[in-house]
This record gives structure tokens, sequence and C-alpha cells, in this order.
DNA sequence: ATCGCTATCCCCATTTCTTGGTATAGCGTC
DNA sequence: GACGCTATACCAAGAAATGGGGATAGCGAT
């Protein structure tokens, strides 16, 4: 039932094209799931300017100052635990995720007098691409609905989707542009291997090897392997899962 | 309901502590929500290469051991499409995320025939620190539970979870430090700049630039141009949008 | 003041990549 | 059968990267 309207929300959100849009029906959503504050964080790096960064929230007005003004995002203990989780943790939690400082603590009780009790945030990472966290929070007086938590975790990692979308980065996705052979090749080198060694490993001749790679960054329209291989792995023609899996497969 | 069952079986995970034990529990809840198959990968990111890999799964034996002799691992479009999702995705929408070559759908019918249809994926990252991805799979004849799916996300995260505290990968990986030169020469070559075309740039000698990027290699343990780059794109360190602000900044 | 460490800078021999060619064979389409 | 496309293979010259040396300057700790 509680997962029923947190799709029903969801859904909602693949309709949105604005970051306003996205905020009201975010404010909506949380409030309906009996949060009362909500944040989106989405620090983008693809994006032309300096524009890369998101943040939707409806948090007191007086706690977006004092956080912005003294700057402390840089010593936030929830931020910290975001590179420690792969789901949402409570931040009654963090203290398992991370040493918590005094400043940690005081921090948060700094967010209480403002207004902040007690959140839920949902961090998520794309490699290279994107980190982004969605928070739920209640105020000092009052409980999280744990009952909705998994809800919560499922549209906030919707938001965080659509924030990614509206933010420009997940453009549509062009046609393959290389042939099998020509990727397989591109992504030994990726893995560190030399065109010899790929070669080998391939069963064909280096000169062919370097052949391949020619054709590929012909078609990339780019004159070098490093290129070549960036440009690939944002297009999603390799990923960083094929590339790393094989450090040292092979070592010299 | 559904998440109430997710969660008690989450529940117990917590319990757990070793990879059989894990295995088996998921085995189980899997099965339970409606899914015939379950994988579980967990990848660290360190250098050396220890157990720095978890992999969990009640795959056929034939798919296992055709994935694995035929290094598909490499040509994996579900693995790319990990790269670029905040959230868990059925195999049928991984168009919508990565370009599918033909030798990704081969592979995906080479995998219907070894009995594995379609399949529902959950990915997530950390850092420098980890990768890990959560499958659900059903026969080639039967259709995922789709109303299962938001408890599926909820379950493979605490999953993912489970297998980072049981597999000590959990403690803080201490990231290579590049200095302020170093990851500026970087840069420049990971934007296709030859260390001549950097050393202008920058005002400094070319083989200063060629010293810089030979310690970030050090630092990296890494021996070519190319890993240096995505290691530490994928540490966070550079980005995409770092890399291709640049394109064409200075021609050629 | 000396030690250890780091960031910065430079030279050179060897290996590797990049770019310009050419060529054959297979495969599907028109 | 001609055409386009791809995979395969080779050659050669020049540009670039890699790994081996050193060297200087600053900075904090003992």
């Amino acid at each position: 039932m509680r997962v029923r309207i947190a799709q029903e929300l969801g859904a909602s959100l693949f309709e949105i094209e604005t970051a306003n849009e996205l905020k009201d029906a975010l404010k909506l959503a949380s409030q309906r799931m009996g949060f009362d504050h909500f944040a989106l964080s989405l620090e983008a790096r693809t994006s032309d300017d300096a524009d890369t960064q998101m943040l939707l929230h409806d948090y007191p007005a007086e706690w977006a100052k004092v956080y912005t003004k003294f700057d402390l995002a840089g010593r936030d203990p929830v931020r910290r635990a975001c590179d420690k989780a792969f789901g949402g943790f409570t931040w009654e939690r963090i203290d398992q995720l991370i040493p918590m400082t005094r400043g940690d603590r005081q921090m948060l009780a700094v967010g209480r007098e403002c207004g902040i009790g007690d959140g839920f945030t949902i961090p998520r990472h794309l490699p290279g691409m994107a980190r982004g966290t969605f928070t739920f929070a209640v105020a000092p007086d009052r409980r999280l609905p744990h009952r909705w938590l998994v809800a919560a975790e499922f549209l906030g990692t919707l938001a965080l989707t659509s924030a990614l979308k509206i933010s420009g980065m997940a453009r549509p996705v062009a046609l393959p542009r290389l042939s099998d052979r020509q990727r397989e090749c591109l992504l030994w080198v990726a893995r560190g291997k030399t065109a010899a060694e790929t070669a080998i490993i391939l069963g064909i001749s280096a000169e062919t090897v370097n052949q391949h790679l020619k054709m590929a960054r012909e078609r990339y329209e780019v004159h070098c392997s490093q290129s070549l291989i960036l440009a690939a792995m944002f297009d999603g023609l390799i990923g960083f899962g094929d590339v790393f899996k094989w450090q040292g497969y092979v070592s010299r």
C-alpha cells in the first residue's frame, strides 16, 4: 500500500521537466509520507559551466542560511556517511558508519535548533558522472515514519534519477558507433594493455589491433586513446566495471 | 505487505557472518519474492589483488561457465548500464541507458539459452571503496514479478551492505592523493593534450609534465596514462565534466 | 641544524602510439 | 555482379609516452 503510493508519486516524476516542478512534487510527496522536510542535492560532473549542482529543498530558511554561511557542507557528518553506505540510513545510525566527532554532534544539534530533527538520507553515486543525496527529515519533536522508509528510498532514487535527467546529463543515447572488434581492442587498451599485449590476448596481429583502434578514433573523431576511452565510457560503450575487474590480470 | 516480508528477510541479513550463510539467505529470499535466480557481485576498489571480490549467485552452472570462460564480463551490457543508473533497472530498459551493440544482444540471447531470461539489476557505488550489483532474474519463459521490484531493490541494497561488511572491504581505503600540479597535468592529458601541449599551457617544461604524470602513475600504482585517468575518474578526482568541458578549447 | 618528506623541475634511452599508406577476404544488399 | 561495409593483415616514419637517472627548494619535526 505504502509502496503503491510511492510508485504513483514516482511515476509522476517522469513527466517533470523543470527543477521547480520537481521541487513542488517532492514537497507534496515527502509530506504525504509523513516527513516534514526534504532535500535533494545533485552534483553532476558533465554540465557545461559552473552550474553543475542542483539543490532542491524545503528546509527552514534559517538552517539553509547557517549551512551555507558557515560552509557546514564541508564538515557535515551526513555527507561523510554518504560515502560509506550503499543504501539509505537514518541519522541516528551515522555513528555506525563513520566516527562522529564532537563537532559532528554539535552540527546535528544546531540543525535541531533550526527545526531539523532526525533524518533519513539516501546516497547515490555514478562514478565519474554524478553524486547525489536525497534526505527526508522531520521536526525535532517528531519521529521518523519508519514504516515509510522503504517507500522513501524508492522515491528518493527516482527523484535523483529525474534530477539527473533534468540537469541535462541523461542525453538520448547515440547509436553504437564501434564494431565489436573495435570495442574489444578499446577495452583492453582501457585496461592498461598495450597494442602488442592486446594482440596476443585476442589472437590477432598487433598491427590489426592498431588498425581497429585507428578506426575507432576516426569514428569518435579524436586523436588519442585517452579521448577515445573517455568518449566511449561517457557514451556507455564501456564501463568502469569492464575495466577495473581486470587490473593486474596479466601483470608485467 | 511485500515490503514487510522484504524487511523481515532483510533483518535476518544483519546477523549473518559468512558468505555461505548470505548465499543461502538470498536464495531463499529471491525465490520467496518470485524470482528464479539471484546474483550478488561486490568488487573492492583496491589495487592489490587480495580478496577484493565477492560473487554469490545461484545461476545455472552452464551460464556461469560460459560467462567466465568467454570473458563475457567484458561485454556485458548489464554491467555497463550499472554505471548509468542511480537505481535498479529491468534488463528490457537497458537500451534506454546505454547503446546496445549486436554483441550485447547476442550475449543476452546466450543467457536466455542458459536459463536466464529477464532480470532486474540494482547497481551501487561507493567512490574509492567498492562497487556492487545485485541482480534478480527469472527463467526465459517467466516474467519478472513487477510488484516485487521495490521490495527487491530494498533487499538487494541490504544484501550488498551485508556483503560489504562480511568481506571486510568496508575499511576506508586511503585514496591515492595527487598534488595540484599532478592533477592539473592529468586533467590536460585526459582532455587529449600531449605532454608538450600541456607544458605550454601550464608554462613548464614538457619533461616536467611527464614527471608529474610519472609520480601520479606511481601513486596509483598503474603503468600507463589510460589506467591513471580511469582510476582518478573512478575515485572522483576528475570527472567527465572536467574533461569534456574543454573539448576543442585549443584547436590542434 | 639536520633529517625526512614532498613538490617542483630537467635530461635521456627505449618503447609505444599515431598516422599515412596498401591489400585480401567475407558478407549482405541492391 | 558491383557496391559498401567490415575484419583482418602489413609497412614505415615521426611523434609521444614511459621508466631510468638527477637536482633544487620549502616545510615540519627532532
